[in-house]
DNA sequence: AATAGCTAATGGTCTGACCATCGGCAAATG
DNA sequence: CATTTGCCGATGGTCAGACCATTAGCTATT
């Protein structure tokens, strides 16, 4: 004897929508039946079936408009949306999350000198330009700034380093606001700020990946001194 | 202007809920008040709190039982339910992915020579010994493997670089399990493999960061390479 | 030709109902 | 007294029908 299988309506709902996007016979942008009808193809009650593309929607597999139907998305943020998720469980520790983030910005900035292409230097020069100019404005220089080390996880072209970047600075930025709104050093720090991330932008000119890697490196460790600090306080 | 808010019933239940289980309000193993009464606490239908707990069990978060209630599950089992997607996975995201885990792996190595107590060393031993005893034995070889690698991750006692080498792992092993099995490679490969997890385990011991990232990179390069090759057939 | 208004289609939400299953309790049983 | 049996309420799972808000596309007015 052994467990008699138990499934749920949804879940088998789940696994041939799920079949039939891996075996492409839907394909990204293409539009779902309308949920009455999908009821009816499927024999089951609009309830279980919108659970089911209620989940499916969650996995980022579809997407429904109102008005106009379900559409299967183009592309799959599905690992992404689960590593943040992972992410979301024991973000607490602000260290670890720190860390974490150093570690992928300095290797971000290795892969990104290696596979720049001319746009994605172009662009973070606009960004370094942009921070510059906002050297007396707090809130553009911050946007400047976290534009800048995006650009950069973008230049690597690997949208899961990326990700994970973005939401580790997500997490990070309420701290960062914090420790730029110092007065007394705002001034200072936004400078030498600036000429590191001067530095790092060089580097990757230069497709120099160990150089930028510890420019970024150099960088992350002056400016999240004051952040631990203000962690402890 | 800018557009206005569009705010989903479910979504704002999944919210709320997440919410309490990261403050902690709701721990694993605690059980949900029932549906209907949950109903009139978020004074929403039972189909939107319906789909929305159906979405937080997608996700690994809660865990619905009939006749019982509806609980709040592990972290543990969010990993699994998230590797159910793995074969989503297409040719560019794997690709991504792998880049990520070498680039965790060999980082995760670096602090765990700096990091490591002597029980995490012990401990990846036992690890190292299994994986002996199981050159014969592939899906043991395979376990005492990911073992040591997550002892590794561990042994940084940075609970998130340790949670995203798990979920990395978890979403590659069934790529590494195929790698493994072709019946020609088996055996010479899981020598090297061995070989390569004594120099790393040799690193760590000596306290030698450097080395260890190197062995790490090292071992992960070659052991990925027919798992490249997989991916491009 | 452009715009405003109308209509049908669609996803989003709510309600009430019924079913299958589970836990616990009480009665029947030895 | 200990064990088993049967029952009952609670709960998640499913269904059907209804109404609402939004959208696209058509139509008639300007």
């Amino acid at each position: 004897m052994r467990p008699v299988q138990r499934t749920s309506v949804s879940d088998a709902i789940i696994a041939q929508i799920t079949d039939l996007i891996e075996r492409n016979v839907l394909k990204p942008g293409d539009r779902l039946p309308p949920e009455r009808e999908l009821c009816k193809r499927f024999q089951v009650g609009r309830s279980s079936l919108r659970e089911a593309l209620r989940s499916l929607s969650m996995m980022g597999l579809l997407e429904g408009r109102v008005g106009e139907g379900t559409f299967v998305c183009d592309k799959g943020q599905y690992v992404e949306r689960a590593l943040q998720w992972g992410f979301l469980l024991d973000r607490k520790k602000l260290q670890d999350l720190s860390e974490t983030r150093m570690m992928l910005e300095s290797q971000n900035a290795y892969l990104a000198a290696e596979r720049a292409t001319p746009a994605d230097l172009a662009a973070m020069a606009d960004a370094l330009a942009g921070m510059a100019e906002g050297l007396a404005d707090a809130g553009r220089f911050l946007a400047s700034d976290l534009q800048f080390h995006l650009l950069i996880a973008r230049a690597t072209h690997n949208s899961i380093l990326y990700s994970l970047l973005e939401t580790t600075r997500n997490y990070l930025q309420e701290w960062i606001k914090e420790s730029l709104a110092e007065p007394s050093l705002a001034g200072p720090r936004a400078e030498l700020s600036l000429a590191q991330h001067r530095q790092i932008l060089a580097a990757l000119q230069q497709r120099d990946a160990e150089a930028a890697r510890q420019a970024m490196a150099a960088h992350i460790r002056s400016s999240s001194g004051d952040l631990a600090e203000k962690v402890r306080g």
